[in-house]
DNA sequence: AAAGTAAGTGGAAACGTTTCCATTGGGAGG
DNA sequence: CCTCCCAATGGAAACGTTTCCACTTACTTT
């Protein structure tokens, strides 16, 4: 009923000052045990909470985090996004959520709103790093941030995989497993830079390994016509005989479109994918990828906020090369032709797919162009 | 650097009064040509921004709404979120993000931190929506409000799947294409509610159709060893030709388990799903499964919200049967034996499935008990 | 020329807190 | 008995806005 009671109300209701008020329900002052009591039994009668808004403005602090990223439709900033969300909650903080669509300007605009509403800290993932509005404005207002998933530049916090690593780490795998002719799949519906990253990475290490350079096919939109864009691909690169694809929604359609021009995955073309989303482990075949923890980046970017904040030492950065995990499945499958041993032995496959059985390997024509 | 500057700052360096700059840069009463121009200069030269901290204890508004919602790693949750968000940041407001992971202490810890924030309205999934505390605590402070996902009582607003009616045509479904013995599977790792909804909507249409009672099939974690329970399941039930899965994860975990089963779908039984979500349709078999507009409802109740806030006439809800529409996918396919002609053309199969081709439906064997 | 109006302006109150400071009263120590 | 100290308390300032109101000044209108 009414309006909210404020701390006058309980003041005058329990016959005594404001400051008294304040003082025994942050007890943070002294109060006679009398006074406490009617304090207490008018904060019941009347419902009294404070308001955070009064609060706020007093002490310039608000106890809300703003949290920037592309969109959360995309599972890997979902979790992310909850996973920092958790830490900040547990914290007693609670978090206001813009995703920008990849729209530099939207980042600008919300990430003014969020200084001007004073939030203590910001995590965000920006569009572009070096060259961010919002993300100077922050930095030149000194508030408290850590970024997510931007490869960090010189000195700036980032909780990121370690894209360049990770696709090594796939080309290692190819390698190992014998395929040598592979190629690209490059979403650039997901941020471009982390695309290229990949590509690069990926690139890098098949020249080490003396693999073939990888042939890159790029994908513009998620459309649903990628089946004719495999077959030119294939056609153009018969002896590619295992895929990269940036992300797991890519592998998946690839798989996908695979089946439809009826190649066979994995026996005539192996796929990895990046991300390790949930449902990878859930369908036939399982998908092989990198596998990363976006609940644990976001946590880790909400502790670092957090610890800037009350000037504790914040948690150490993991490990280049522990953002990310090779992830076997059914997806990818070894090459036994001109099988190389160099004695190490590699992670796969622990598949336990029981198609595997009924393999019958027999391997896609290659039709020379 | 240093402390942002404020209205007196501005005021200061301008030569006026902290109400001349208010009114000049709210442009809400008259200002001399001369004046305005030094009022520029000096928001530009000191970089001033309203504080909304003191705007919002002034006006008592923050334009900031809360959002609670069980998890945002469901992505029907995550694109209702995004898509409440986006509606929200169009008009002018932010969002505060709260995920409960289905603790109910958490729902109301979080709500009552929402009101101490005097958020303008808040959008929310409440875990039992006769029982909420929270949701009483919003009610009789009158903050506006509209809940997402929860069947609504009395005259509450809700923006929903109606999962009754769904499931009652996914029943139809299946008396359409001539599958009579149907067994429905349970997630409780979901709100058990809808779960619950699901079932009981399901049950009375196959009821109606004079179908068999569909059994019931209850898995209480999303474990990995699905299989055997799926097993045992269609052994006690051998005539079972097609499962309802209460969502898409659960119907993927069965499309996976029949297969190490070596049952074939949709060939030797056939799998829909509910949510429709977007992997669904990239995968192989494409997921039959009821589709539902996340964005659509979050949206929904964000203006909803809004037209409460600024008086205008609401959006009208939905009705019911357009919250939800089937879509059809290579995991369902028709039983060809007694085949009866109703007529009525269905809307399948628009599968554009090429394995239908090869189709050689050698069905399950039925092991009678 | 007197009076009325309108534009331009600034002071101050109000929003809901916290916290500094001053005031009171009582008990202990000289 | 006088002092001193400390607990208990309330008044008031401050945080950054908006807005009401009052005050100039200058211009129109009789």
């Amino acid at each position: 009923m009414g309006q909210a009671a404020t701390i006058k109300d309980v003041a005058q209701r329990a016959g005594c000052g404001v400051a008294t008020v304040s003082r025994v329900l942050n007890s943070t002052g002294p109060a006679s045990e009398e006074m406490r009591k009617k304090v207490f039994a008018a904060v019941k009668e009347l419902d009294f909470h404070f308001s955070e808004v009064g609060r706020s403005l007093q002490s310039s602090t608000t106890r809300t985090i703003g949290c920037v990223v592309p969109s959360i439709e995309n599972p890997v900033y979902a979790d992310a996004v909850q996973g920092a969300q958790e830490v900040f909650l547990d914290a007693g903080y609670q978090m206001l959520l813009v995703c920008t669509n990849y729209n530099a300007e939207m980042e600008t605009h919300a990430i003014r709103t969020l200084i001007a509403k004073q939030v203590d800290g910001i995590i965000l993932t920006v569009g572009d790093v070096h060259n961010s509005k919002g993300l100077n404005l922050i930095r030149s207002r000194q508030i408290p941030y850590s970024l997510m998933y931007n490869t960090a530049p010189e000195g700036q916090i980032s909780w990121a995989v370690d894209d360049h690593a990770a696709a090594a780490r796939v080309a290692d795998v190819f390698y190992e497993n014998n395929h040598i002719h592979t190629g690209f799949l490059g979403l650039n519906f997901f941020n471009s830079d982390r695309s290229r990253q990949r590509f690069e990475g990926f690139s890098e290490r098949c020249a080490y390994r003396q693999m073939a350079l990888p042939a890159l096919l790029e994908v513009h939109e998620d459309g649903n016509d990628f089946t004719p864009h495999l077959s030119t691909f294939l056609k153009q690169h018969p002896k590619i005989t295992g895929i990269f694809a940036s992300n797991d929604y890519g592998a998946l359609a690839a798989i996908r479109s695979a089946h439809q021009l009826s190649i066979d995955v994995p026996h005539d073309l192996s796929i990895i994918g990046f991300d390790g989303i949930k449902v990878g482990q859930m369908i036939e075949p399982t998908l092989a990828t990198i596998a990363t923890a976006p609940r644990a980046l976001g946590a880790g970017a909400s502790q670092t906020i957090l610890s800037m904040i009350d000037g504790t030492k914040p948690p150490d950065l993991p490990r280049k090369d522990q953002t990310f995990s090779f992830r076997a499945g059914g997806s990818l499958m070894p090459l036994s032709a001109e099988s190389k041993d160099d004695g190490k032995v590699t992670a796969f496959p622990p598949s336990n797919d029981p198609t595997h059985k009924k393999a019958k390997s027999k391997r896609r024509d290659h039709n020379e162009i």
